[in-house]
DNA sequence: TTAATGACCTATC
DNA sequence: CGATAGGCCATTA
């Protein structure tokens, strides 16, 4: 199992309706750091519609600006439809939807 | 193998 | 609070 893959998986993982950090995938992936990694390998995205990278967010719950496949505003929207608040900075509400193992 | 890059994170000014 | 610098790991050329 390559990090990528280790990576993608756990990207998957992520439930509908939560978010996951770059920090907790990495986590998750094996080391803590590969935060960086994991928005490398989301870049990448071999798999887009299988891998949410959508709810992969930065550990302020803020979305990257490179990110922006359709807009920054198609993340949130796409979020919002799965049922997740945004704050009125313009972030998700990690203290609510951010995804954790035990919920 | 070396050098360079990156959808990050943390610390400091 | 905003901006800058450094560090971490893996991938790619």
């Amino acid at each position: 199992m390559n990090t990528f893959e280790r990576i993608y998986e756990v990207v998957k993982s992520i439930p509908k309706g939560k978010v996951a950090t770059y920090g907790l995938v990495a986590l998750l992936a094996g080391n803590p750091r590969l935060a960086r990694v994991v928005g490398y390998a989301l870049h990448v995205n071999p798999q887009p519609g299988v891998i949410p990278c959508h709810r992969v967010v930065t550990k302020n719950g803020e979305v990257s600006k490179s990110f922006a496949f359709g807009g920054e505003n198609m993340q949130r929207t796409l979020l919002a439809e799965e049922g997740v608040e945004f704050l009125e900075d313009g972030r998700v509400d990690m203290s609510r939807f951010l995804w954790r193992e035990n919920t």
